[in-house]
DNA sequence: AGCTAACTTGTACCTTCGTACAGTACGAAC
DNA sequence: GTTCGTACTGTACGAAGGTACAAGTTAGCT
């Protein structure tokens, strides 16, 4: 039984006092500090895969001392979960802003198609890093029981967003369609994470996206 | 520089004189005991992912002393990256075995719903420890380049056997279809490999496979 | 039989890593 | 000011793991 390994103390009553000094920066004294640490365990993740996520390697990548990563993460679990979980949280919203309102998607289907591409280039491309850190939550969580509510609420967001764009497009079953287009995407993005390649985009990305969004003929 | 870690020494001129002594068993000396140990090692990146990996866990696993996994694993790497390329090479030979013939698949398209079905149940049941990693190989190759033919040889190898398929059912872009076919299996597995769900195979994956398998009306 | 190379094993050293911990600094409340 | 709790840091120790290696065994060859 693992202990619940969580950060020191979750000061109850003294969060609000901190809102004053400047603009906005303080949330907690240290929270600065902490999201460094998960973007930098992200990060980690991303590029040389979980086993290269230990305390003093975040620290070094982090420029902080050891006993900084050992302060805000009690073991090495904790630090992997704590990153994965937070990352999901953020993950979605920052997707959902990047797709832009899907209200109206019905209208402009050709747009919607663009929107996604570059969605998923964006992923393959310069994103690739934090992409890969999303499957490596898929891959943790299946052996990691803490972390399948995460996954569980992340595909629930998915789903959810997805549902309401093919509701707009008139599909009968948009929630099934939610979640077929999703592990579609999903699936087209490991492997290309794993072994790109060079004409994915105009052979297999946006043929398939047109077929999903574009309303047949 | 990785100094090519691999087993030994090749023996270059000795394999065809060790055919004789019996039926078929002996290839090499220790071909046995390797495979005993690439086994081990899958099922220990099935079970708790690639982090426990080990030279001692591994040779724990399988009942034999240290010295032994590190006379066939020159490092830690060279063990799994040497595992999971001995799996991609059996895994497709496997599947192709369980799907059974394809070439008549035309005829029966409610079988075919029902032979997919009963592959990926079995893949997410039963047999979900290899399926872990399978897609632990992907999440591996994406950050080590000696993977990434490995992963094209596999995906190759289900892209012609798919777009066999495909074309017996008559599809216009058989290739493409294979691609996204596929794309869409591996994504399914994928969460439900993380987050299982009770009622996948009737709300989810039987609708899939008969909306791609079945002649639409 | 004698030779050789593949195979096998136990041990031991050294590095890395997890984790505890004692102590310091700092901000806020009183 | 004093006090107190949070944040922060450096060090150190024990455990785990990577790797080398020497010595042993087996099987095939001449």
């Amino acid at each position: 039984m693992a202990p619940s390994p969580t950060r020191p103390r979750p000061a109850t009553a003294k969060q609000r006092a901190a809102e004053r000094k400047r603009d906005a920066p303080a949330e907690r004294r240290g929270e600065a500090r902490r999201q460094l640490l998960l973007e930098k365990t992200l990060e980690l993740v991303g590029r040389e895969g979980v086993d290269a996520v230990h305390h003093r390697r975040v620290a070094e990548l982090a420029g902080v001392p050891l006993g900084s990563t050992t302060y805000w993460f009690t073991s090495r679990d904790d630090m992997l979960v704590q990153a994965l979980a937070w990352f999901a949280e953020h993950e979605l919203e920052l997707m959902r802003d990047r797709l832009g309102p899907l209200a109206d998607a019905g209208r402009h289907p050709r747009r919607l198609v663009d929107r996604f591409a570059a969605l998923m280039m964006l992923q393959l491309g310069p994103d690739r890093i934090r992409a890969r850190a999303q499957y490596a939550l898929l891959q943790e969580a299946a052996h990691r029981p803490q972390l399948e509510p995460v996954v569980r609420a992340w595909s629930a967001g998915w789903h959810d967003l997805l549902e309401q764009l093919f509701a707009g497009l008139g599909h009968p079953d948009p929630r099934l369609d939610a979640q077929l287009f999703l592990a579609l995407l999903d699936g087209l993005m490991l492997t290309q994470l794993a072994a790109p390649d060079d004409d994915f985009e105009q052979a297999v990305l946006r043929p398939a996206l047109r077929r999903w969004l574009e309303p047949s003929a």
